[in-house]
Parts: structure tokens; C-alpha cells; sequence
DNA sequence: TTTTATTAAATGACTATTTAATTAAAAAAG
DNA sequence: CTTTTTTAATTAAATAGTCATTTAATAAAA
């Protein structure tokens, strides 16, 4: 038994959202997208909000996949490439497509009205938190990882929000720029030698 | 001829915004607001597309006050101090208001199925670059200021979006010492002790 | 008297969801 | 294997409600 539905209506929801606004994404217009009769949303996700519910997790998902992805490609005791490996998932390729950049910014501002899509984008905001704090204690004091880690988190949300209202859509590449400057210049220059040393070792 | 009513339709927009969000926000709620009949939305408006755009210019113009205010009382020359004053006008408490956060987030994720809403937030988006690459060619090459400008720039915007997510909002003054500390990683030496020796000698 | 402000009511289009019916698939029984 | 029975998938149509906007009328102001 494929369950080929459910990934089909998600996969059509993003793109109602991309090419008309999660306002006008009618389950009318889903499952025209998704050439399906609208009463097979209610069969499947119990009705619409069930449908973006779905739709927000598996964008969250994706978004963890990526970063996970990364993270076991590093070494683990290499702080900075980890760190960069956390950024690099944020800005992963999958995440600047412009369905996912949209549906993420429509759920975002739909999530401060919604219990279950508030919870869900609050972990999400947490763990992006939390990875970098963990990393950032091998190399300074807990309350100065706190920060930076903030730091860290702002800039990667604020250089993906500012690049979705570009036309241009965001540049991967200058984000990982403006971070990894960010990150160097809080190092102490101790953890620095550290990592070249454990790099180097390796 | 006092033209009350646009203003407090305007009001009762982000009201309406606030409470129910903008997906909800029917020009039936946001007149029950106001306590008008909804035909009078068109009459002032010319429909319910003129209102949100009312309401999206006025709060981008509360935060061009906010910021244009602080820069005038600042010293033209002290470049650190009219940053601060720009990053210190986007987190004035006027924009930390549950009501303005809640209709700024649902704005930006309007604004791109909206050429008008998309325009509005574009030319605020540059106009703060632009307030920042100014002040900071004055003590790095152009190129690093434009750099460092979107640092800045990011590091608002998504300290300002984490917050709006958090439950106890946005925390303004942590907001500043996080860009505060951003900055002076940025600065060459030699602008710290411009900036220093131009405050001590006023 | 002419214009402006305001509203109640009507309009027609669109909303999400339910119902009842039909088709396809799977399981059970022969 | 077939045939029958049961379950699941899918839809068209109906339902009840909400939407933004228009119309026509009334009240107020100029």
C-alpha cells in the first residue's frame, strides 16, 4: 500500500502557496495542483489545517535532514567546520527554492495564530539554537556561547528572510561569507589554533 | 473636515491582525473593530486591497520615525552613535508591540504575491542598507561597509523575527548589545578611537 | 441644494467539509 | 485459481457559511 497521496497533496500545497499565497491556497486549488478531488484532503489529512500541519513538518524536515546531513560529514571535533556545516544546511540548495522559501514565510507568520504550527516552528527554532550552542562550549565560556550562538542564529533567519523578499532570491554563498566572518571574529584565538591543529592532525 | 476614519481603520486592521491574523482579518472583523459598517472600507479605501496597504505604509513610516528621530539627536560625526541609533529606532518600543510585530510578519509573507506590498517593503529593506553603508564608509572601504552593512541589516531583521516567535517577544535590549558587540568586532582600530576622541572632545 | 458620510441589505463568488455513490483493490471463501 | 465479500480510495454533488463589493437609501454637512 503506496502512500503516494500524502507526499503528492504536500508537494501541491507548496506549490499553491509559491504561485498564489498561502491566503488564496484554497483546498480547491491544492487539489487542482495536485489533480485530485478536494474531499480526498479530508480523506487523507483530516482537513486542511491537517494538510498544513503535514505540509510544515515536512519542511522542517527537510530543513533537519540537511543539517544532519552535514554534521555527519564533519569531524566531530572540528568546532568551526561543524558550525559551518549547521549554516550550510540552513542554506542548503534544497532550502532557497522558492516553493520552500515561500511556504516556510507563510507558515511563519501563520504560526503566531495557530497552536500546533506555533509549537512546531518553535522547536524547530530551538534546536537550531541548541546545535550551536553545544558546539560553540568546546571553545569559550557557556554564557559567551549562549550569545554568539544568537548571533549565529540571527544572522542565518535574518539574511534568509531579507534574501526572500529579493528578487534574486538568496544568495547561499554571501550568507556563508557574512557567517563565517561573524564566527571567526568571536573565536578566541585559541580555539582557532585548536581546530587548524585538530584538522591538520587528522 | 477631520479624516478620522482612516486612521482608525488602519488601527483596527492591525487589531484585527493581532487577535486573528491577517488570513482571518475580513473587512466584516476589522469594521466590527472600528465599529463602522464594512461598506465604509471601500468608501475611504476603495476596497480591502487599499486599507492593507494603508496599514503596511503606516507602519513602515512609524518605523522611519522612529529611526529618523534618534539620528537627529545624535552627533553627525560619531558614527558608532548613529548606528546605535538605527539599530535602537528598529527596536524602539513603538515596534515591539505585539499588535505592529504580528502585522509586520504578516505583511512580509503578504508581500510577495503583492507587487504594491512587495515595493513598499523592498524600498525599506534598501533604505536601511543604505542608512548603514553610509554611516560606515566613513571608517572602512566601501566594498567592507557594504559587507558588513548586511551584517547588520541580517542581524535585525532576524533577531527581530526570532523574537517575534518567542512568547515573551522581542527583548530589545539584548537585541542591541548582540549588534552592539557585532559592530565593534568590525570597526579598524583607528574609527574606535575616532569615534572616542569625537564623543570626549564635545 | 449639492455634496459627503454612512449604512443595511443584496449579490454572486468562493469557502471547507459532509454525504452518498462509485470504482478499485484486498481478503476470504469456495 | 475463481469467486465472493469486505474494505479502501475516490469523486460529484450538496450544504451551510463567509467573503468582498455594490446598490440604493438615508442622514449629515457644506
Amino acid at each position: 500500500m503506496p502512500e503516494i497521496r500524502k507526499p503528492q497533496l504536500i508537494k501541491a500545497t507548496m506549490q499553491a502557496i509559491d504561485s498564489t499565497g498561502l491566503q488564496k491556497a484554497s483546498v480547491a486549488i491544492i487539489s487542482r495542483y495536485a489533480g485530485v478531488s478536494p474531499a480526498i484532503i479530508n480523506h487523507y489529512f483530516g482537513g486542511k489545517d491537517g494538510l498544513l500541519e503535514a505540509t510544515m513538518r515536512s519542511v522542517l524536515k527537510d530543513l533537519s535532514d540537511a543539517v544532519r546531513d552535514r554534521l555527519g560529514d564533519t569531524d566531530p571535533n572540528d568546532v568551526v567546520a561543524r558550525i559551518k556545516a549547521i549554516v550550510g544546511g540552513n542554506f542548503d540548495s534544497s532550502q532557497l527554492d522558492s516553493k520552500v522559501v515561500k511556504t516556510w514565510l507563510a507558515f511563519w507568520s501563520q504560526a503566531m495564530h495557530h497552536h500546533a504550527l506555533f509549537r512546531l516552528q518553535r522547536v524547530n527554532e530551538q534546536r537550531l539554537l541548541s546545535h550551536l550552542r553545544r558546539e560553540l562550549k568546546r571553545v569559550m565560556e557557556p554564557e559567551r556561547a549562549q550569545f554568539v550562538a544568537q548571533g549565529i542564529a540571527a544572522l542565518i533567519d535574518g539574511i534568509w528572510l531579507r534574501g526572500a523578499l529579493t528578487p534574486g532570491g538568496i544568495n547561499g554563498e554571501l550568507a556563508q561569507r557574512i557567517i563565517t566572518d561573524y564566527l571567526e571574529r568571536q573565536l578566541p584565538p585559541s580555539a582557532i589554533t585548536e581546530h587548524r591543529l585538530t584538522r591538520t592532525a587528522r
